[in-house]
DNA sequence: CCCAAAATGTTATTAAAATAACGCTTGTGC
DNA sequence: GCACAAGCGTTATTTTAATAACATTTTGGG
């Protein structure tokens, strides 16, 4: 044992209290005691709120979850009083009797919820089948293509306008983790001079718009491909001028409820594209975002 | 591969028979094909009969319960069409989403294609797996805590910084269609006097924030609480702060992934919320809709 | 009873997780 | 601020699980 990392005699298996594992662990987790430091309470909290995905779960994968160190959790499992991960599992699987995992999931019950006609349950309900008819886009040859054009561009333009602006702005910014050159742009100047100034090759406009279309869209798609811009177009199914318009033209179904359009499935769409992009350019992308958490770090008002 | 242990091409995810996945597996393992030898029955009969159990079972603890070889079990686990026990295991972690559309094969494109078509599946999976956990949210108390003090409120703020601002912009955005009085505050001109100078009662701070947290985040919310302002924090499970210094602190697991975490069940839960809301606010929301429906043909710039 | 084919066990190798030892960072008391 | 202690990450090592390749046993037909 390392003399470091003692294994206390309190804690940990030497309660026999007889009730219910799981409250046994969540109350252990909750004392003061292992709430002490910030990786601490993350590592609580963390357990508290997934003890049914446990038995999945490896000291390594947790760690990574938490964006910790394994040995981090391991001594902290320590601290509870368990000599590593399998310990406590042994422990959860004695005291069974509660497993979330069992047979029935979450979604089971959310199953069981939509068909009693609760409108909650119903509306993620076709979220997730929204989600399912995604997949379906990232086998169209215009993803490929998209993801090709974001990644091949000198300079990547983003606009978006109205309500689903600030989805677009999100991708912006995701986006300039994975490469240089990305731009949100509004026209509030009133001419987009930045983007169809012509001073360099190779320009990528991504506009993103949905029903009760801009009127601002369509001109700029226009204008862009006049001055030389690619334009890659990401939309619903309403709209009537995509494809005119556009190089690419990625229309995706389903993004609308019954009571409105969300924009859930089109963040969905859009960390998809991202997560290719960070999946083709590797380390590439590692890099860049190291450095901009240095930057961040720097300038970036982030807390700790 | 080896020769002797082939992988056949049908079985496990190949099917795509829909519903819970322990159903899937149960029923596999009853297939004759899989119940040919002796040891082939006991293993049958062992997962049968301990479903529940396996997720804190290795291949080789099955396998000295049973008085086989790990290797038999091994074996077996791959003429059922899982890569080991560890596939199996995650295969039983989601429960019981469809994987119909997983199924699918690699998609026809590019030469990286099975890696990538396997990853984004993964991924769109995963958005589901956290879609159908964010119904744990709705059911909490804090939901309806969230929604009765987004519509009783006098007045809503909404803040967020960095990558996130455009999605909770988005909310903003989205919301102002279903009351009055909401506005996105950024504190640019270092003061937040909008929110904190008391001018008015029964002000709410919707706030938002996850993973990277913003150094003024806390800050914000603790100095809207000394003004008498109700704080709502909408955060993901990283938080270590969140229940201290917000008077309502929802927090969305796993809206993280294994590249980056990613805003798409952020984006659900906001759709949801304010799906709720219009079901609450009823005809008081669609009079609402017509008028700002009305300013924009007017002033909004939209198209036709 | 024998023989071929299938099934299983054994052994050696590979892959992966846990952790001890060390060093850096952070926070905290004076 | 400064110094000491606690907390954490990193690397190297140990431990454990999974599996390919080979050896042995079992099964079923003649």
């Amino acid at each position: 044992m390392n003399a470091r990392d003692p294994r206390p005699s309190f804690g940990g298996r030497e309660f026999g209290e007889g009730g219910d594992v799981s409250k046994r662990i969540l109350k252990l987790v909750r004392s003061d005691d292992l709430r002490r430091s910030k990786s601490d309470r993350l590592i609580a909290h963390y357990i508290e709120r997934n003890i049914a995905e446990l038995p999945f779960e490896t000291a390594r994968s947790i760690a990574q979850r938490l964006q910790v160190s394994p040995m981090t959790i391991g001594r902290y499992l320590r601290r509870m009083g368990f000599d590593g991960l399998d310990e406590l599992k042994s422990e959860l699987r004695r005291g069974g009797s509660n497993p979330a995992w069992e047979v029935k999931g979450p979604v089971a019950s959310l199953e069981q919820d939509r068909k009693e006609g609760k409108l909650l349950a119903g509306l993620i309900q076709q979220q997730i089948d929204n989600l399912g008819q995604i997949y379906a886009i990232t086998s169209a040859p215009e993803w490929q293509q998209t993801i090709d054009a974001l990644i091949g561009a000198t300079e990547v333009y983003v606009a978006a306008y109205q309500n689903v602006r600030g989805i677009a702005q999100y991708f912006a910014s995701q986006l300039s983790y994975t490469r240089p050159r990305v731009q949100f742009v509004d026209g509030l100047n009133g001419t987009y001079a930045e983007l169809l100034d012509g001073s360099v090759e190779g320009r990528l406009l991504f506009l993103h718009d949905v029903r009760r279309f801009a009127a601002k869209a369509r001109p700029l798609a226009l204008e862009a491909r006049r001055a030389g811009v690619k334009v890659v177009l990401l939309t619903d199914e309403f709209c009537p001028w995509g494809p005119e318009v556009s190089d690419i033209c990625l229309i995706v179904p389903g993004s609308h409820g019954p009571l409105w359009d969300g924009a859930a499935t089109m963040t969905a769409v859009m960390d998809l594209m991202l997560s290719n992009i960070i999946v083709l350019k590797g380390d590439e992308v590692s890099e860049r975002v190291d450095t901009l958490t240095h930057l961040q770090d720097v300038f970036g008002d982030f807390e700790s």
